[in-house]
DNA sequence: CAGGCAATAT
DNA sequence: AATATTGCCT
């Protein structure tokens, strides 16, 4: 039972999430000043390499753990400080939030890249996930690191892989909750064979140094999980990403259909059952998380 | 400096 | 719990 290489993605095709599922990741579903904290530009690419926390005019972020404030909607945190407004520089971005999307995407530039490329930073490049940093990756390729290991010695046994369904993955080490992101995509064949130094895919897929010189394209956006959000938050429903025909594509070349995509048009769709994916995890105490999409299904 | 990895912090 | 950060090597 060998699918081959050649293979493999193609049943990815087949278990990509629903065109609903893959669309939230964009910057529409930033607040606006969830991306100003990140001083995203609508029209600007800036991400990678990424000097010093910026010096330009961000604020929004206010300052530290702060218990008691929410002040502020969403909406209005510009400028306020007029007198103390402390040096935007040494701002802290917000937790990244590892959604399955994201994952996917994460995995993708991995197996494209070959496990010997596949380096914090080369990862984060082929990503094009604006906001990411190459410390999220590292610390997120790390953790997917030991989830491989941890899934060599169990897929003989278990062998959840080749899942119908989004679903899949439920069991793996006994402690499915603990690795469920990891769950959520498919692993390619060879990430589990250590000592095969496949070459076998030959995706379409442009190098890297494409990605760093396109002039319009709305990246994917990286979901963040403000420190402390007001709790009502609202998701905007322009759908990007969609594409115009309703087929989607391979995941490399989505990104690289750069002009031939129209985001003028309102595709979104209205999707039913969507719902907002405002967590409120207060088993830390009334901290709230900010998620993009729905774990899948619970 | 970039990477990997374990430990530790939040 | 999920990420981030740090320390210590390579």
């Amino acid at each position: 039972m060998r699918e081959d290489d050649s293979n493999w993605f193609s049943r990815w095709e087949e278990e990509l999430p629903s065109p609903e599922e893959l669309t939230p990741l964009s910057q529409t579903l930033i607040t606006p000043d969830l991306a100003l904290a990140f001083d995203i530009r609508n029209s600007h690419h800036q991400q990678q390499s990424q000097p010093p926390p910026q010096s330009g005019g961000l604020q929004s972020t206010p300052s530290q753990p702060n218990s008691g404030e929410f002040a502020a909607d969403s909406a209005e945190l510009e400028s306020g400080s007029g007198a103390g407004d402390e040096p935007a520089r040494t701002l802290k971005r917000p937790r990244l939030v590892w959604t399955p999307q994201l994952h996917k995407r994460f995995v993708d530039a991995v197996a494209h890249l070959g496990i010997k490329n596949a380096v914090p930073k080369t990862i984060m490049q082929l990503m094009s996930v604006d906001g990411l940093t190459r410390e999220n990756v590292a610390s997120h390729l790390q953790k997917y690191r030991l989830y491989l290991k941890r899934m060599q010695g169990l897929s003989a046994s278990g062998g959840n892989n080749g899942g119908g369904g989004g679903g899949a993955a439920g069991l793996a080490s006994g402690d499915p909750a603990t690795d469920r992101l990891f769950a959520s995509s498919p692993v390619p064949a060879h990430f589990l064979h250590p000592g095969r130094p496949n070459s076998d895919h030959f995706l379409p897929f442009v190098p890297v140094a494409a990605v760093q010189h396109h002039h319009h394209q709305q990246h994917m956006a990286a979901a963040v999980a403000h420190p402390q959000l007001p709790a009502q938050y609202h998701r905007p429903m322009g759908h990007f990403g969609s594409p115009p025909n309703g087929q989607f594509e391979h995941p490399f070349l989505a990104r690289q259909t750069q002009s031939v995509h129209r985001m003028g048009a309102p595709v979104h769709s209205q999707v039913p059952g969507y719902m907002e994916d405002l967590e409120l995890d207060n088993a830390n105490g009334g901290r709230k998380v900010l998620t993009l999409f729905p774990t899948g299904a619970d």
